[in-house]
RNA sequence: GUGGGUGUAGCUCAGUUGGUUAGAGUACCGGAUUGUGGUUCCGGGUGUCGUGGGUUCGAGUCCCAUCUCCCACCCCA
């Protein structure tokens, strides 16, 4: 019979139990975190219909998203976790309580090439609150205030919330005189950090936009400003589409400390455009200091009228989205994660020396009643393979059961890191595993390179 | 979608100007200690050299094609 090579698809994250273990500790810290800011979760299927999922239509996601038809249907699956969001709005808008405040933590798929921290099929974990006709400038602030509050939970403190608004850069493009060539301006501007100052002025005078030298450079001097909110109230204010803005940004910032959020967590960046075009205020841009070159790990900001394909209600919104694999990925290449972080399955492992598993069936009930995580080493091998099975799960300990065991009444608890051996009742065993294993964990720590 | 690399054991890799039967470490399996693991010792290669053609007396090695994965671009979490 010819076999089939096993293989799992490039750009899908695959992993082993023990790593798999720190995902779950890193979703754990993401649902807690959003579930203390009053969100609460609903999950969306992963295929939904084409026509759905493409109210849109054109730009990237055509280009990138996944799609297939079955039958007669023409289906696709979810590129994001924010257009479902939107049909899930507005068709349950009648049972719905506003402003709605939602997290999601789901699978989203891109049919672009894999590479380094760029998967096809990822994990986003979306937090989004949706207006019913109106939705205060003040969630603005917040949603950002929740990810540093999320991602400071996940041990991390090296990184910086960018933070623009598309009005305001608008309002600038208007007023250097670019208003018929915005989208590919932003794409311009978006450039800039990657390809420097002379190569973007020389694009923005190149081409459609074809702005003149002198005005480019003024644009992007504008642009990079260390303190652009001051120069902008200061030289532009009198400009109208510049003044809306930047009374948005300003509204925006001026409730980041009243949140709690550090000031070198976030800081006003002009230059962040955003690729998805459903924007329409704020947005948001998220890095890891040490690693700027995976890119963002969560991005998101705000969009006016997002279920326009769907319903006649104007339902505005604020969302940010963290890369939850992408984060991951970085996290572990760069042995960032919980080291504390318990990864075995279990907390005692009941080892008979006899073939007879009933005492030790017994025993592993008593200890899963006290609340230890606890199994039973069942197959016939040799006790030398029953210890090596608890070494390779890093079990923490063994509950060692024997003839003179069984006739006592009591267990061999032994400390598989010390080697050390009591005999104690199964109770006193349960208790003493807990006590050692409610021993304070030490966070994760920074790297201080 | 565009460009550049890669592919030998489960994993990391070596393999000479083309030369007999393809190698190391590690992992894995078996054995030695029979009521206690990690150490040690002994034994075992588990492979369609990604795949298909071609050149040659002879190909892991050279050529072509193809697939795969990786890196970068585009774009993005």
């Amino acid at each position: 019979m010819e076999r089939i090579k096993p293989r799992t698809l490039s750009g899908f994250m695959e992993l082993l139990p023990a790593p798999q273990a720190q995902m779950d500790a890193v979703m754990d810290v993401l649902r807690r975190t959003y579930a203390l800011y009053g969100f609460t979760s609903i999950d969306t299927p992963v295929i939904e219909s084409a026509e759905v999922l493409l109210a849109k239509g054109g730009g990237e996601t055509e280009k990138q998203i996944y799609r297939f038809s079955k039958g007669d249907s023409d289906l696709a699956l979810r590129f994001d976790l924010t257009v479902p969001l939107a049909k899930y709005v507005a068709m349950n808008y009648g049972q719905l309580t506003f402003p709605f405040r939602r997290y999601q933590i789901g699978k989203v798929y891109r049919g672009e090439r894999a590479q380094r921290g760029r998967f096809r099929e990822f994990y986003q974990a979306d937090i989004d609150v949706i207006g019913d006709g109106a939705l205060d400038v003040a969630n603005e602030a917040e949603m950002p205030a929740i990810i540093c509050q999320a991602l400071r939970n996940l041990g991390l403190e090296r990184f910086c919330i960018r933070i623009n608004n598309r009005k305001l850069l608008n309002g600038i493009f208007d007023f250097y005189g670019i208003k018929d060539h915005v989208s590919a301006a932003m794409t311009v501007i978006d450039k800039l950090e990657k390809i420097g100052k002379e190569k973007t002025v020389a694009l923005l005078c190149d081409g459609e936009i074809g702005m003149d030298q002198y005005a480019a450079e003024s644009l992007l001097h504008l642009l990079c400003d260390d303190d652009p909110l001051v120069t902008l109230e200061r030289d532009f204010s009198s400009h109208d589409p510049i003044r809306e803005g930047l009374a948005e940004l300003k509204a925006v910032t001026a409730l980041l400390p009243e949140l709690g959020v550090p000031d070198d967590k976030w800081r006003v960046d002009l230059t962040i455009a955003r690729g998805l075009d459903y924007y329409t205020g704020t947005v948001y841009e998220t890095a890891l200091l040490d690693y700027p070159e995976v890119g963002s790990v969560c991005s998101g900001g705000r969009y006016d009228d997002l279920a326009g394909y769907y319903t006649d209600k104007k339902l505005p919104g604020v969302g940010l989205s963290i890369g939850v694999t992408r984060l991951f990925y970085i996290l572990q290449e760069q042995g960032l994660l919980n080291p504390a972080l318990p990864t075995a399955p279990c907390d005692a492992l009941v080892i008979p020396l006899d073939d007879g598993l009933d005492y030790a069936m017994r025993c592993a009930a008593a200890l899963r009643a006290a609340g230890v995580r606890t199994q039973v080493y069942t197959e016939k091998k040799k006790t030398k393979a029953k210890f090596a099975y608890a070494d390779k799960l890093a079990v923490p300990y063994a509950v060692v059961v024997g003839e003179s065991e069984r006739a006592a009444g009591t267990v061999g608890l032994k400390d598989l890191r010390s080697g050390g051996q009591v005999t104690v009742s199964c109770q006193e065993a349960a208790a003493m595993i807990k006590e050692n294993l409610n021993k304070p964990v030490t966070p994760v720590k920074e790297n201080e390179t």
